[in-house]
RNA sequence: UCCUCAGUAGCUCAAUGGUAGAGCACCCGGCUGUUAACCGGUAGGUUGCAGGUUCGAGUCCUGCCUGAGGAGCCA
């Protein structure tokens, strides 16, 4: 029976046995320091020459880095032991001796280390990121499958573009064309139709040669959608989700968030409600503050989102995009029907765009006006617009990118740590 | 696609146009509390590729390849 590290503070006194690998072993002539690691956590263990059959000492002289191995030994509190706990070890059995290990204890380029990836994961940052990974998407989930979501999974592979906006992976669908989901939205929209509140969480796929530090080419999505829910009522349940994700990475991840050096006051602020401003607003702040040739009527780019996000303390919401700009199934407002019901919420510190939701377009001629305006292939757009002649209700939907969500919340220079293996331009190895 | 920067030992990096080096890792030896342990030693090279200039090129020039950061586009 194993015991893992992570519960080893139960243990103190009694001999365990624990499976794990070497990543680390400083010795003496005399004494042997172990860095053990089994991916719940890291211990060391001590090894003295004289309290071990020579066979043991010996086994241990030869370990090498990464060397897989099962270790007894009696676990001890120790002041000197940063996770507080150590253990002095009476025996070994040798899995397996490692070839060199490519990952040294210093420094690495982004280059070796992405080519290095599948063993880049078991450092101690890394394995940081991925359990916050997984904390940040049980928070979502959590929170929508409580606040009467029903989680809905959309088709990857599709017929055409959902938006038509951006570049698609091609593949063939047997004698057919077809196209690796850019999005899961607007077949999100038949299932709010179908379950009212609905989200979906999957994998999606732009095939842009986009290279930034915001940037993959298969990334993670959640996309809630709900039936009966206006634009208002959605930027509510935005922030509750954002803010409750965060604090519930504040709960439970706090030795994750050491080890990545968090600033932990930047995410305890994250609190609803978040500010709003509309998108003229957003063009007179950046007027006064060096942007004065940006021009009504533009979208974003990645300097004006920070300099934005740069004048607030949380995720902020900026709304009312000229309708331009925005995609044709956003709803105009109707008192202005020059910008639609939507927004983007814009994380803080540099981190660019994390949801982009609107209020949808119910009114089937409205619809009808645009699938003309943005030379939409009628019949692939067919089954949408049944939407709009069953039944329409009011309705609106957001979606979430996850590993950019990650990378506020872990606070990293880059989205491409936030995924275990990220598909990136130019590199899909490993 | 465009702009900028970079490619030298397994890794991280030095080297005025003049004999290619250091630290770490590996291997050998030493050390009874190490914290990226330390000390000594061995070994490790087609300087990204192809041309060119030069008595002489890691260094200068041209082209290409690869990577990084950014732009556009987006989440």
């Amino acid at each position: 029976m194993l015991t893992t590290i992570k519960e080893i503070s139960a243990h103190v006194g009694k001999e365990v046995k624990v499976g794990g690998w070497l990543y680390n072993k400083r010795s003496s002539g005399k004494i042997q320091f172990l860095q053990l690691r089994d991916g719940t956590g890291f211990i060391q263990g001590i090894l003295v020459k004289k309290q071990v059959s020579p066979e043991v000492w010996e086994q241990a002289n030869h370990l090498t880095q990464e060397s897989s191995l099962y270790v007894w030994g009696v676990v001890r509190e120790d002041e000197r032991a940063p996770g507080g706990y150590e253990m002095d070890i009476t025996n070994i059995e040798v899995i397996q001796i490692a070839e060199e290990y490519p990952i040294a204890k210093k420094e690495h380029g982004v280059d070796f280390l992405m080519d290095h990836r599948h063993l880049w994961i078991r450092s101690p940052r890394q394995q940081a990121i991925l359990r916050i990974r997984a904390e940040i998407i049980r928070a979502i989930q959590g929170f929508l499958d409580e606040n009467g979501f029903t989680l809905v999974d959309p088709p990857v592979l599709t017929p055409s573009s959902c938006e038509g906006t951006t570049n698609l992976f091609h593949t063939k669908y047997f004698d057919e064309d077809a196209y690796l989901t850019q999005s899961g939205q607007l077949y999100m929209e038949a299932a709010a139709m179908a379950l009212n509140k609905v989200y979906s969480f999957g994998p999606t796929f732009r095939a842009e040669k986009s290279k930034t530090r915001r940037h993959l080419i298969e990334f993670w999505m959640i996309e809630p959608e709900m039936a009966f829910v206006d634009h208002e009522e959605s930027l509510k349940i935005q922030e509750q989700l954002v803010a409750h994700t965060v604090q519930a990475v504040l709960a439970n991840c706090k030795q994750e968030l050491k080890t990545l050096d968090r600033d932990l006051s930047a995410l305890e602020n994250i609190k609803a409600p978040f500010p709003r401003i509309t998108y003229d607003e957003a063009v007179e702040l950046l007027h006064k503050e060096g942007f004065a040739d940006f021009t009504w009527g533009d979208d974003f780019g990645a300097p004006h989102e920070t300099k934005i996000a740069e004048s607030f303390d949380r995720p902020v919401f900026i709304t009312h995009y000229p309708t331009e700009v925005k995609s044709f199934y956003m709803k105009p407002d109707p008192n202005r029907p020059e910008v639609v019901l939507c927004a983007d919420m814009i994380a803080p510190e540099g981190y660019g765009e994390i949801i982009g939701g609107s209020q949808r377009i119910d009114d089937p001629v409205l619809l009808e006006q645009r699938y003309e305006q943005h030379a939409l292939p009628r019949e692939a757009y067919e089954w949408y617009m049944d939407l709009r002649k069953y039944g329409t209700v009011p309705h609106s939907g957001f979606g979430l990118g996850l590993e950019r969500t990650v990378a506020w919340i872990c606070g990293l220079d880059h989205v491409r740590e936030t995924i275990p293996f990220p598909r990136m331009l130019y590199r899909l190895y490993p």
